[in-house]
DNA sequence: TGATCTTTTAACCAGTTGGTCAGAAAACCC
DNA sequence: GGGTTTTCTGACCAACTGGTTAAAAGATCA
């Protein structure tokens, strides 16, 4: 019996196969959603029967929750990092840098993320009205105070992250689109939008002469 | 007989009830995504019986490719009006606020897109590479001429509007989490959203006094 | 009113889905 | 090597899926 949770020493197998198995689900359920990804899929993804996968984890359910969980620290990190004490146009222009690379280098945990809260966010409402609301609240403060100093333009802190959410996750998820629009300039998308956006947000923030 | 592409003239009913499923339809698909969606499901939300449901459409698919196909033109039509002719920052401007629009008010439309794309297009490929990409390219030679001539400042087009896009459409996709981010201050999230992104585009594009 | 055409339904079907279980095959350990 | 534990598989199941069909119910119109 491994049934995932249960133990607590795992041997080499169950940790090379849980692995196996999570990279698996997490292409299918980017790809498909919850609703639209099969077991079977995932099972074929990951080169196994479906009752072996059935081995290592209890249901389709676990396997998803246990994605989002780890999703979520990943997810936040760049915003975590930044620092009050830095200075803003160059701590905001670094978070938006972090989370582009984020879009780069992890597509398809973006695309997970993307296709749960398109979906109402049922699996993961507590972690977005929990953790997620506080930080993002925390850090909303830091740029409020960077504002009303006058040490950046005036901006709604709150909509500014959202923009800089949408325009770096846009890379990842909808790729499909992003590639055939940009077809040969496809291969830089994302040095280009690097300084495409870097310069977006610095003139946006830049306080102005007054 | 209706099965309706094959008649031309509709009855009443026939009218009645074709809008009413691609309501459901719509709905149902902009939630859960193609493949985690069910007749079923789109029958009970439009109140009929899903052999009721067949009695006007030959099946899941053909639903679902008429929504695409009708989700286009609207799609669209934002870019489309954008005016070489007119003042450039304005004429941004008012697609940005266009585009905002339709998030507000077409929220189900968006996110039947953002589910289409993020699975890769597989039924929309067409549509984007060839109307989608050729009203990008003409619209995008647009601003590159602008940005050329002094009148706005040195962007790459194809990037701003994945901008414009990314940042609006992120009102509808995202909706379960702007709503809970912003609590008490989401009944005004469009309104606050109109001034913050207004404000930030035409920050990017202002020409720069050299 | 009754004949005709449209709309709706219950019953059904084959394929897929999430999941179980008994036992076979490997891996591990002495 | 032999015994034990872990890993894996084929066969199976009930519920659900997309879709069909024949016939009932309802609308329409002379």
């Amino acid at each position: 019996m491994a049934r995932s949770a249960a133990s607590k020493t795992q041997t080499r197998i169950q940790r090379e196969k849980t692995e196996l198995i999570m990279t698996a689900a997490l292409e299918v359920f980017a790809t498909f959603g919850y609703r639209g990804s099969t077991i079977d899929q995932i099972a074929t993804e990951a080169g196994l029967s479906k009752p072996n996968l059935l081995y290592y984890f209890d249901g389709k359910q676990e396997i998803h929750t246990r994605l989002l969980e780890h999703l979520l620290d990943r997810w936040l990190a760049p915003l975590k990092s930044l620092d009050a004490k830095g200075e803003p146009i160059d701590e905001i222009t670094a978070y938006v840098m972090r989370k582009l690379e984020m879009a780069r280098d992890f597509p398809r945990e973006s695309r997970l993320f993307a296709n749960e809260i398109l979906q109402g966010a049922p699996r993961i409402m507590e972690q977005i009205s929990g953790p997620l609301k506080s930080l993002v609240d925390e850090k909303a403060a830091v740029i409020k105070s960077w504002s009303d100093a006058g040490l950046i333009a005036p901006i709604d802190p709150y909509h500014l992250i959202f923009s800089i959410w949408a325009t770096t996750q846009h890379y990842a998820d909808f790729d499909a689109q992003v590639s055939v629009i940009l077809d040969h300039r496809a291969a830089s998308r994302f040095e280009d939008a690097a300084m495409h956006l870097s310069e977006m947000f610095r003139r946006q923030l830049r306080p102005s002469a007054t």
